[in-house]
Order: structure tokens, then C-alpha cells, then sequence
DNA sequence: AAGGCTTCCAACCGCGTAATA
DNA sequence: CTATTACGCGGTTGGAAGCCT
């Protein structure tokens, strides 16, 4: 019954690696592939633990791995990560090719954590957050990623966020960017009361509270997003058309006809909100009373945050549309994607999201006058949280 | 130069979850 | 369905290297 032990505790090697061990271990991965950690060492002729291969494997010996030299750009996307998932390493790593989680953790233990901790202390005796052009004497945090443009610079919640700026990869499908009006005002998330988030066991040692915990919710399947303050949910969704749509894994993209079915669609989505959050874990010690500034659970499939980062969009989020008299046709930019999904009725469409949605996935949802981007949401989500 | 202190990071440890018999 | 264990993750440790006095 069960599975045998992982490995004979005595007579192992411990400590540092030996450039021989590193050898024969990259040559039984070249051959064998990674995976069965467990028989590897007793296969390879290693005196180790299946577990210390794996790590050593991963956080050393991969052929792809970037080691030191993290760049700017590199810190500053560590910092926003880490300031939208915490200490989720693995996650972090998994944005940042060539690095790995163990690498990123040290880093943040020995430079960035030290620098943001610097930061906040001296944001709080003297700038308002909200204005800071991070701009202090160390130049800390360095400036946002040039190729994934920032939502930074806004002064002013109403104007948020900013228009959409054409340097944006994730724009690049518009047909006629001329035409392209910016984003209207989208307040997804305008404040967030962080004693709604559910508790987690996992967020004792998290010490950030803005922080979402999304292990926490890979359970209950929920992405939580807040609409905008003093509007009700529908509402904001209707009028804002926020830029999160749901796609079933079953490969094919998926088409609205008409405007209408928006609201339609929402309003089947609505029915599928709770107002309570009832995460695996949690205490309810969250507040309920949430009626006009709740948290939208969209408990539709399997929807977290850590899905979606682990999630390639590439391939579902570059659309065309041709903004005419509103028509809404959506169409894949490249003639290799599969054809569209017609649906007659927004019916139709979630009976088949709610058959195919045992692994849903966000994407861009992109209705007339609004492209929004996966990308510009997540730091649009990350800025709301540094707010 | 030597001893002590600090920093860095590879490796270990323990826990939660998934997988398997 | 249950018991058991592999796997993966995050926290912690310990030793090497660098710095300071």
C-alpha cells in the first residue's frame, strides 16, 4: 500500500556538491530526463537523497538558468510580484525565465526586502504613497519595465487608469489604432478591504496584508475583484465592462455577437456571485456585509490569480476588432487560430463555458472602446495595492 | 595580520498537497 | 476510502567569503 520511502536516510552525502556528484548527475538527467527523484540517486550512483538532486538539479545544474546579475528591471518586476503574491517564490520565479525560486528568495532576503522595507519607511514619514515618483536617493525602486508599460504616473483615482499606451505588445491587435479611444474609466478594484480577504493558514507568515494569497483560493476556484465604490456590481460591470472575460480550455476562442449578450452574460455571472467568500480554510471571520462594495467572487471554474500567472495568453489575447458602430466583431489575429465559437445566445455561451470550464482561464475580454490587457490588469492590480 | 562580525547563498528541513497502492 | 509517500514549496540554517576593527 502507499508508496515506498523516498530513500535510505544513512550513508548520504550532505552539504555541498561535489563537481563529480554535479557530473554524474547532469549526465543521468541528460539521458533519463528530470523526474523520478526518487529512484534517481540509487539509478545515477548518488549517495543523495532524491530530494537533494531534485533541488540541486533545479536551483544549479539546469542548462537554462540565469545565475546573479539581476537587472532593474528584473528588481523591479521581483518587487511588484512580490507586492501582489508575497513570498510565493515559485510563482515569482515562474515570471522571471532563468530564475528560480530559490535564487529570487535570496535576493529578496539579502537586498530587496531590506531596500522596500527602506522605502516604505521613508514614503510614510514624507511622501504620500500615492504621488511617490519613487524617486529617493537611491533611486529605489528602479523604473518600470519598459516593455510591459506601468500604470504609474496617475495622480488622480478618476483618471485611472491612464489611457492605454501604444507601445503596449498587447494592443498589437488592433486594427485600426487610430481609432483607438482609451480606456474608459475601469475602477476593478478602486479600494480593497483587506478583512474581506479570507484567512488562510498560509497567510501567518505573510506579513504583508495587501497581499492576495492565492494558494488560498486555488480551492474555492475564485478570483476576487472589487468594482468600483458606490455602483453596484452589475452595474459596474455593465457600464465599465470590466476587461476580464472567461475562456474555457477548450482551445477554441470565443465570440459575443451583440453587446447586449454582455449584460446578459453578466447577468448569468452575477448569479454565480456570492457575496461570501468561502475559501477552503477559511474561519468567516471576513466581513459579510458587502452589498455595495463587495468583493465579487466569480466562482465560475477554476479562476485564481496563480493560474493565471502560470497561464501563457499569448495565444488567446491578441484579438482584432473593428470598432464600427459598435459591432463587436472579434476575430483572432492570426488566421492559424481557430475559428470562432458563434453563439446565438449568451445562454449558449456559458452553457458551454460551464461544460468546458474545469480549468477556466481569464483573458482579455475586449468589447468596443476597451483593450485591456492581462498585463496592464495585473499591474493595474499590483498598483492598487501599493496604493 | 588576525580575530570577530556581517553578508550571501547553497542546501537542508518541515509541511501541505497530490498521487498511488 | 484510507494509508502512505513523493513532490513541491517556503522557511531556515550553516559555512564560505568579505569586511571591519
Amino acid at each position: 500500500m502507499g508508496r515506498s520511502p523516498c530513500c535510505a536516510k544513512e550513508g548520504l552525502n550532505k552539504g555541498a556538491w561535489t563537481s563529480q556528484e554535479d557530473d554524474i548527475l547532469i549526465e543521468y538527467i541528460r539521458i533519463n530526463g528530470e523526474g523520478k527523484w526518487r529512484n534517481l540517486p540509487k539509478n545515477a550512483g548518488l549517495k543523495r537523497c532524491g530530494k537533494s538532486c531534485r533541488l540541486r538539479w533545479l536551483n544549479y545544474l539546469r542548462p537554462d538558468i540565469k545565475r546573479g546579475n539581476i537587472g532593474p528591471d528584473e528588481e523591479d518586476l521581483i518587487i511588484r510580484l512580490h507586492k501582489l503574491l508575497g513570498n510565493r517564490w515559485s510563482l515569482i520565479a515562474g515570471r522571471l525565465p532563468g530564475r528560480t525560486d530559490n535564487e529570487i528568495k535570496n535576493y529578496w532576503n539579502t537586498n530587496l526586502g531590506k531596500k522596500v522595507q527602506n522605502h516604505q519607511i521613508s514614503t510614510t514619514v514624507s511622501i504620500p504613497p500615492k504621488l511617490s515618483g519613487h524617486s529617493d536617493e537611491n533611486n529605489f525602486p528602479p523604473p518600470a519595465v519598459s516593455t510591459t508599460p506601468m500604470l504609474s504616473g496617475y495622480t488622480d483615482e478618476n483618471n485611472f487608469p491612464p489611457p492605454a499606451v501604444s507601445t503596449t505588445p498587447m494592443l498589437s491587435g488592433y486594427t485600426d489604432e487610430n481609432n483607438f479611444n482609451p480606456v474608459p474609466t475601469i475602477n476593478l478594484m478602486s479600494s480593497i478591504d483587506t478583512s474581506t480577504l479570507p484567512s488562510s493558514p498560509i497567510s501567518k507568515t505573510c506579513t504583508n496584508s495587501n497581499v492576495i494569497r492565492t494558494k488560498a483560493f486555488r480551492c474555492s476556484s475564485k478570483l476576487l475583484l472589487t468594482p468600483q465604490p458606490n455602483k453596484s456590481c452589475k452595474e459596474n460591470l455593465e457600464t465599465n465592462v470590466i476587461g476580464v472575460g472567461l475562456m474555457p480550455m477548450d482551445g477554441q476562442h470565443h465570440s459575443v455577437n451583440k453587446p447586449t449578450e454582455l449584460s446578459g452574460a453578466f447577468d448569468e455571472l452575477l448569479s454565480l456571485v456570492t457575496t461570501t467568500p468561502t475559501p477552503t480554510g477559511s474561519s468567516g471571520d471576513h466581513n459579510n456585509n458587502q452589498s455595495s462594495d463587495l468583493l465579487m467572487n466569480f466562482n465560475v471554474g477554476h479562476i485564481c490569480l496563480s493560474d493565471l500567472l502560470n497561464s501563457d495568453f499569448s495565444g488567446v489575447c491578441d484579438f482584432n476588432y473593428s470598432d464600427d458602430n459598435m459591432s463587436n466583431d472579434l476575430s483572432p489575429v492570426s488566421a492559424d487560430q481557430p475559428p470562432l465559437t458563434q453563439y446565438s445566445d449568451h445562454r449558449d455561451m456559458l452553457q458551454d463555458w460551464k461544460i468546458n470550464n474545469s480549468c477556466v482561464q481569464t483573458m482579455n475580454y475586449v468589447a468596443p472602446n476597451l483593450q485591456y490587457s492581462f498585463s496592464s490588469l495585473l499591474n493595474s492590480v499590483a498598483e492598487w495595492f501599493e496604493e
